[in-house]
RNA sequence: GGGCCCAUAGCUCAGCUAGGUAGAGCAUCUGGCUUUUAACCAGAGGGUCAGGGGUUCGAACCCCCUUGGGCCCGCCA
């Protein structure tokens, strides 16, 4: 059984996924798992006949932690404060959209489309109000919890609510000194001191509370996370005791997911410089494929990603797998993998990328590429294609390993010959000049003759003409490769070689 | 110190929440097609399922232990 649908199969009742990533940074294809995996286990429960809504949470409110190694210096001075309170690193607008914009974007190509809830609003509207007073009266059953479950101790002037400082802005930097009528007196490192709304977006819960917080007031009854959250005495313990025991509600289904590393450089962060931004796989790789990567294995195993020759294996194995859903061939489980990969688009049209990746290195032009397509008898989507080509040039500029990459010599470039390879080129080119159809087969076998005709070992004859026409041994399938060629440009290249 | 995941053919992995004769792709070898950016077709060889113990009529699969590898674990998220 499909992984997705033997998590969700139980389920009894209308569901609520939820999942959320803190905007901080520029998020990534590690990251990009967190939602995916909710909009996976969102769509199986559709699948499986059952309703489901989908929510994704942007932590706005989140104070920044830290100076990123990709902010500039500036920016000591924000730290501490919500990240929806800090300009944006470039242009206008806030931080927090600054690098949520995007998301948004890729998501939207990714055709995962949550409802998007960004926590600063709730707070602003005084949806944690209610709550927040809920933990404040039982702050000692809640101080126990924490230091029971997660083994640590609080420090005497804990309090379960961080106001934040109306003079400085700052969140991390104020001391909570009294509670009434909902509002929390404070004293802040700046010297400042006052009161906090707890019915506004004056303040906030820290984490290990108001993650349980917003399973109660979203009605949340699936959420997938890291495993960082998933470790014994984290954040998921604490804040199932605290929802069960505090707010009366029934933990919800937890998921767990592993990491993704980056084949040969290891887990992806933001701020190690190890990883790929979102909009960065998407400029290279179809948005089928990016969830295809996720779909195709449990959330419980690491996946090691290699966007070189790995990318273009499992595009040959995604592609493999849409032929068998096209016949009507997969089964139960593959079925799911396809149904789950789509990128709300028709996967009929998605061309072979692999082939592209050869075509993009002959011609910059988009419509003779297209008309190369159509003579082989594929038509793709012209939208789709042309923004596949795009990207096979792209992942060809980037991430092609060397030997994928070749570059057609021009007519008069010179070229090391022995007497015998020399011949063998311009008994080939005699022969091509007389071949009248200008197609793969008929240039293939017109190859094979010419080097039987000239005695040598095919193998060092197709040697000889790659070097002569890209200074390779190897390249592609030579038939194929020459047909996509004009012809006349070929004959010149060969002529020129021959002194005709 | 604690936790999660992984260990199955030379390589990458499936099979493990149905316990019932060990699988796929690639690689290798044979035959066909007188190579081709990891070509195609037909076939073959190849495994002490990391090791040990337990449960069972029967274990790759369930339980315990050991070994090796990956990742996570103050606060914050």
């Amino acid at each position: 059984m499909y992984w997705g649908q033997s998590l969700i199969h139980e389920l009894t009742g209308k569901q609520r996924v939820s999942t959320g990533i803190s905007p901080s940074g520029p998020i990534h294809l590690g990251n990009l798992r967190e939602i995916l995996t909710g909009d996976i286990i969102y769509k199986s429960i559709l699948l499986d006949g059952k309703e489901a809504d989908f929510i994704y949470l942007a932590d706005d409110m989140d104070p920044l932690r830290k100076v990123y190694p990709f902010l500039p210096e500036s920016y000591k001075e924000h730290v501490g404060k919500p990240l929806r309170d800090i300009p944006a690193p470039q242009g206008r607008g806030t931080y927090s959209d600054y690098y949520l914009n995007p998301f948004m974007n890729a998501m939207k190509s990714l055709d995962v489309k949550p409802n998007v809830i960004k926590t600063g609003e709730l707070y602003r509207d005084g949806k944690f109000g209610k709550i927040t007073e809920k933990v404040i009266e039982k702050k000692d059953e809640i101080r126990k919890i924490l230091e029971t479950i997660s083994g640590r101790e609080l420090e005497e002037s804990w309090f379960p609510y961080n106001p934040k400082c109306s003079s400085c802005g700052r969140i991390n930097s104020t001391t909570a000194t009294g509670y009434m009528d909902g509002k929390v007196s404070y004293t802040c490192k700046c010297g400042h001191g006052g009161e906090s709304d707890i019915y506004r977006d004056e303040g906030k819960l820290p984490w290990r509370i108001e993650w349980p917080a917003k399973w109660k007031i979203l009605n949340v009854t699936i959420e997938p996370f890291g495993k960082d959250h998933g470790t014994v005495g984290g954040s998921y313990d604490t804040g199932k005791e605290i929802v069960e025991k505090i707010f009366d509600y029934p933990v919800p289904l937890s998921l767990i997911y592993e990491r993704i590393l980056l084949k040969g450089k290891g887990a992806m962060h933001s701020s190690t410089g190890i990883n790929i931004p979102a909009e960065e796989i998407l400029s290279f790789s179809p948005p089928e494929i990016v969830r295809y990567i996720m779909a195709r294995v449990p959330t419980t195993r690491h996946i090691e990603f290699d966007p070189a020759l790995g990318f273009l294996n499992i595009m040959d194995e995604f592609e493999r797998l849409m032929k068998l859903e096209q016949e009507k061939k997969t089964t139960d489980e593959q079925h799911w993998i396809v149904a789950l990969s789509n990128a709300g688009r028709s996967y009929d049209t998605v061309p072979d990328y692999r082939h592209l990746t050869t075509l993009v290195q002959i011609y910059d032009s988009e419509e003779r590429i297209r008309n190369i397509m159509k003579k082989e008898g594929k038509e793709p989507d012209p939208l789709i294609l042309s923004e596949t080509i795009g990207m096979a040039r792209k992942w060809v500029r980037a991430y092609a390993p060397e030997s994928s990459k070749f570059v057609l010599k021009g007519k008069d470039d010179p070229v090391d010959l022995s007497e015998d390879e020399k011949k063998m080129i311009c008994l080939f080119y005699n022969n091509l000049r007389s071949v009248e159809d200008w197609e793969p087969e008929k240039i293939h076998e017109c190859a094979r003759e010419s080097i039987g005709a000239s005695g040598m070992a095919p193998s060092d004859g197709f040697k000889t003409i790659y070097r002569a026409l890209i200074g390779n041994d190897r390249g592609p399938r030579l038939g194929f490769f020459l047909s996509v060629i004009q012809k006349e440009k070929i004959l010149a290249r060969f002529g020129a070689i021959c002194g005709d």
